[in-house]
DNA sequence: GTGCGCAACGATACCGTTACCATGATAGCG
DNA sequence: CGCTATCATGGTAACGGTATCGTTGCGCAC
């Protein structure tokens, strides 16, 4: 049996002689046998350690050079228990707020020389949960994530160990987990006393279930401005396709007590109802004022231009990942889950019945 | 020297014992010691293999679960030469049109339970090299790439060895990559036939630079259809901001010959040179025929509605990644890179000149 | 001359998993 | 009854880096 081993051992060795030759990548090894050195020297030149003479490190960099070495980070990320990498949990990318926050995620993590996983959970808890696994698995050192439903997300602090946590647009139910968000209910109270202002009193709401956290908080707004207000709510929570916002719409329409005004709680359902009110021939703002949350690049360009609420989906994105790597850096105490609030903005064009020719932004 | 690592060896092994009470993840090995079984055992339930009684099986997952033990994919991918993840390099993704196209490799990877590694090119060679480097020293199965720059790109076979690599939008200079491309020339080229149809002769083109590929091919389309017509060319190819587009415009229309039907080269330009038609108080289409390349969600909402030529964003990621998969699970011959070009629409709606009340999709 | 500290470098073990053998038990067959 | 085929299982050696510790050589103080 030592024969054996004895053959294999040769064969392997055999194998590996001519390693720059063949496809192979070359490995540490190569390059130290190279330059005449040991692995461990190779290891400090490469990660700029000190105690290394300047002449070998000359003669270990000329080595790394021709064979055009490049470092395992998979073997590095192992052995060392640091993987360099973060995962990014998202419900789509292909709408713009989402991706937004997306990109502010990828570039926050690109100045720390992290790479990002990215995974999109379409809303879905268990599609959601799995991403997570699987990204733990491959031991990412923290996760960025905008939950899903609210009420069934199975994130919590048992799943995640000890691996730091940023859930932003939307929380969590565990408060030990760090939230960015915005201010969904007091941005769509203010808008929703804008409406008032203009003298609106039979205001509807259009949005989806109140399972997503954003679409309760900003229902809850409404809600608040209209009570406040003295007025009776109109809300339809459901508008989860073209044609049930067209006959949301064509009910509320056509029936009593027809509202004067709208407001959409999301640039999804903003769509379903423009498309429902272009079917419809409804007239914005003389037959309804028309106004939204979540700003998007060419609300500037729709007829009449439209007025949203806008949040700073960059900057979410942008201060949730720097929340993170500072978890990252620093692992020590402060156990308790940060709660951050960025402001919102109240965009005014014209689709509510301002008069503005260009847009105000009101802070 | 004998004695201290004996001394070693016992307090790590002091320390591992109550493996599963401190924070420390557990390994196979102590699902091997719970299950009294080797771990190699627990390899084989965990992969499936034969060859373990059913007994076994049920204690080893037994064990699994009491310790909650999730493999190391760090680890296995290590040790396999496997790392079941992807890269995907994109120049941006606050661009609907590239958000949808990563949205598409996204879940085409999680058909496959891979990961995807995502990283922003910011449209810069150096980026997106370093980018690519980066993915390779983690050992990405493959790579689905948007290039930048088309001459400037350093994407090379040489680069990535053996790892496949599929570009898409954009093709590279090395012919052995797969490219998935769409009708840029033609799409055009259809889209301006059309406007010459409305009797316009003089067509202007808005873009950015030529040095992005599908720049330079809806430039061509556009010169065809006007060579073919014998009219003058009018191109405008460095609008690179609103102010400059603002400027570029209003030299255009004030000035002699000016143009009575222009077409945009991407999403972006199209919001600049929207911009600056509603800030010079241009009636579309009556004083200036509109259109454009690349679909979005509101083009139905603007005013007029855009006519566009619509990409398929989505197929295009989704045939790419499915193109990369293919590779991936066939190392063998076809070293020709293949050249997948998709079908783009030509979508009528009103800033044409067209009267349609709905949209009119023309294949 | 001796002892000591420090710089430069190498040998080795280890990270957690799986491929590759080896082994023992059991069964089938002439 | 021996011999082989098969099954179930375990030991061991990698994969490619880095932490740890050890060794060597040299300068310097006493």
């Amino acid at each position: 049996m030592m024969e054996s081993r004895h053959d294999r051992v040769a064969a392997r060795s055999r194998r590996r002689e001519p390693a720059q030759s063949t496809q192979r990548k070359p490995t540490m090894s190569d390059v130290a046998r190279l330059a005449g050195v040991g692995t461990m020297t190779v290891s400090r030149v490469l990660n700029g350690k000190a105690c290394v003479s300047a002449e070998t490190a000359k003669r270990v960099q000329a080595a790394v050079e021709q064979l055009n070495y490049r470092p395992n980070e998979l073997a590095r990320a192992f052995r060392g228990q640091r993987s360099r990498s973060i995962g990014l949990v998202i419900p789509y990318l292909f709408d713009p707020f989402f991706a937004n926050c997306a990109q502010a995620v990828t570039a926050v993590a690109r100045e720390h020389a992290y790479s990002v996983i990215i995974t999109t959970s379409d809303e879905d808890p268990d599609t959601e949960y799995a991403a997570a696994e699987q990204m733990l698995q491959r031991h990412v050192e923290g996760l960025v994530v905008i939950p899903s439903r609210f009420r069934q997300t199975r994130l919590t602090r048992a799943l995640f160990g000890k691996t730091p946590v940023v859930a932003f647009d939307r929380p969590v139910l565990d408060p030990s987990i760090d939230v960015v968000l915005v201010q969904n209910t007091s941005g769509t109270r203010r808008m929703v006393e804008h409406l008032i202002e203009h003298g609106h009193r039979r205001i509807a709401c259009l949005g989806l279930s109140r399972s997503l956290y954003t679409m309760n908080a900003r229902f809850l707004g409404y809600r608040r401005a209209m009570q406040d207000a003295g007025f009776k709510e109109d809300a339809a929570l459901g508008c989860e396709s073209k044609e049930i916002t067209l006959s949301i719409l064509k009910d509320k329409l056509y029936g009593k007590d027809t509202p004067t005004a709208v407001i959409t709680f999301n640039t999804l359902v903003a769509r379903y109802a423009l498309s429902a009110i272009a079917h419809l021939g409804v007239k914005v703002p003389s037959d309804l004022a028309f106004t939204g949350f979540d700003d998007f690049d060419l609300a500037e360009f729709t007829s009449p231009p439209l007025t949203v609420v806008r949040q700073p989906a960059q900057e979410m994105g942008q201060v949730a990942a720097n929340l993170l790597f500072e978890r990252i850096a620093r692992a020590e105490l402060p156990r308790t889950g940060n709660r951050i609030v960025l402001p919102v903005e109240i965009v005014l064009r014209r689709s509510c019945g301002c008069k503005h020719r260009t847009p105000v932004i009101i802070h």
